[in-house]
DNA sequence: CTGAAAGCGCTAACAG
DNA sequence: CTGTTAGCGCTTTCAG
């Protein structure tokens, strides 16, 4: 509790004003400011241990450095936890700080946290429907990006694209899809099941047989039973741990993959490689993904209009053995 | 950008000055406002969409909503998915927001994050030393909670504990311990052997083998080797990501849980249940430490000097057929 | 019970 | 190049 240094302590210690510090504080390009003068400032800083106080710097300016993160709960695939990491960083080279919030069914509404943050832009890593954005605008965000805003063709539908494709490639002719009954994810699922869809009309292919596997052996096995009866030989899966649920079913009824059933997921979580077989999925470079987002939010902060129009994304596809 | 509606332009809608809306918004107990004139404040408050400002609030209340949520890197377990949200909405009950940051090893150091932020509470689920503590609340922190601030005797050291004693009640004498190699989990881990090696100590057996053991099936083969060498009977692994891996070391083997060695994880991830044996693991009720938590966390922001001493976290064993 | 007035710490014109 | 002067929107004594 003792009074932390405030920027009149930085410039009595320095023998300069306020104005002064504020302006070596922030580095302003157009102000040009003495070597001198800027040491003493920087020197009295650190001395004086200085932090601004984001909420007035936030209130004065009138836009504050942080961005909100929203990402719906629930699997968390690591990979998902390492582009989170990556992200901030980008962001940070900005001056950007990036919070995340989970927003689960029965979470705080996100204009909420919108707004008790001072966000000034959120990125939402699921659908974000046209009020919810209006929302948030008023609850303060200049700039919101949605993974989905662009639809059946954004980031989303290109995964569930490379899962069939490499199916397809491979030369199965039926397919399946392993949705999640998991009501949280069933945006992202649906988004995905689209590019399946779409890669079996082109190739000519009946639309793909979708089952909801819940994660347990017993549904699994009932889901491939099912499969196999309508002449199914490869399958989709909405995420990791559905595709080794599959894999448990299979293992269930005898049969292993990819020789009875062929089997894609998608995040390559830390267990994939451990399964029998590895499981073959499909992911993305987090580093590139991170960074390009990072850019657009940047940028349309700076006021520039941009869209950020999905899929763009390389989509990285790990062959393991179980396709 | 059509500039949001302030306090001011309430009190113009509602016909009263700026300091009674500020009563009736913040519900103030110690002032008394007749019924009517509250009516009138919400009404136009609703009307106008009024939000407070956050960082208007902020400064001049001299103390923020925001509590930031410091999780290391790493495999976040769905469960500690939802213990965020749960978390996030106890504290929410208090009128604190939280927000998540991962702390990697190349992420911002947590007093710039807890800064941006003027996060007035910071809980860390890792160990924070005594230094980080001090420039937490150098940035202006309030109240600084950790996991760890107990050592050994705190949660993470009851996880190894129940682990250990699980397999020792099932009659193993002679026990392994599964290390991940991963640095982020490094203290966590530590901690949590630690547990086991209390157990150990209690029941006059040796301490268990230590092995580390990286999420790849060869070299979880060779841990096994290992202990089936030193007689290691069971073996408890840092979480169930490395858990899965020692079965597939096993598998490898043509070795299988719990016959030739008997293994148990912590946290319970969806795929536990999915593996051959499905995994015996460890993990804990998230409501309730939620709601602990979230208590403690409010009572200090209120002055009360709460130690959160570790050690009251009920620990739930998932007892499955891999012990 | 309600309003006027004084800041919270910072930034940003605008003068010097 | 540096300092003076206003606020940003809100809370909070302190009078009425």
């Amino acid at each position: 509790m003792s009074k932390r240094a405030t920027s009149a302590d930085v410039a009595r210690a320095a023998g300069v004003s306020r104005t002064t510090v504020s302006f070596v504080l922030n580095n302003r390009p157009d102000q040009t400011i003495p070597d001198d003068t800027r040491r003493r400032v920087l020197d009295a800083a650190r001395r004086l241990d200085y932090r601004p106080y984001a909420s007035a710097r936030t209130l004065a300016a009138g836009r504050s450095s942080v961005v909100l993160l929203a990402v719906p709960a629930l699997p968390l695939g690591s990979n998902l936890g390492r582009f989170i990491e990556v992200f901030a960083g980008e962001l940070s080279g900005y001056g950007l700080t990036l919070v995340t919030h989970l927003s689960g069914a029965q979470s705080r509404p996100l204009p909420d946290v919108c707004a008790a943050l001072n966000a000034s832009a959120v990125v939402a890593l699921m659908p974000v429907d046209h009020s919810e954005v209006d929302a948030l605008r008023r609850a303060g965000a200049d700039v919101v990006l949605s993974q989905f805003s662009r639809g059946i063709d954004g980031p989303m539908g290109r995964v569930g694209r490379a899962q069939a494709e490499h199916l397809i490639a491979r030369g199965h002719q039926s397919l399946g899809y392993a949705m999640s009954v998991h009501s949280e994810t069933r945006p992202i699922a649906e988004a995905r099941l689209s590019g399946v869809i779409d890669a079996c009309a082109e190739a000519q292919l009946n639309p793909p047989v979708v089952v909801d596997v819940d994660l347990e052996v017993a549904d699994a096995a009932r889901a491939v039973a099912h499969w196999r009866e309508q002449g199914v030989t490869g399958v989709c899966a909405i995420n990791d741990e559905t595709a080794i649920a599959v894999l448990a079913g299979l293992r269930e009824h005898g049969l292993a993959a990819p020789k009875d059933l062929a089997i894609i997921g998608v995040d390559d979580i830390p267990t994939a490689r451990l399964t029998d077989p590895p499981l073959t999925t499909v992911t993305f470079d987090v580093v590139k993904a991170a960074r390009r987002r990072a850019q657009a939010v940047a940028a349309a902060l700076a006021g520039e209009e941009v869209a950020f129009s999905g899929g763009f994304d390389s989509r990285l596809l790990i062959q393991r053995s179980s396709t």
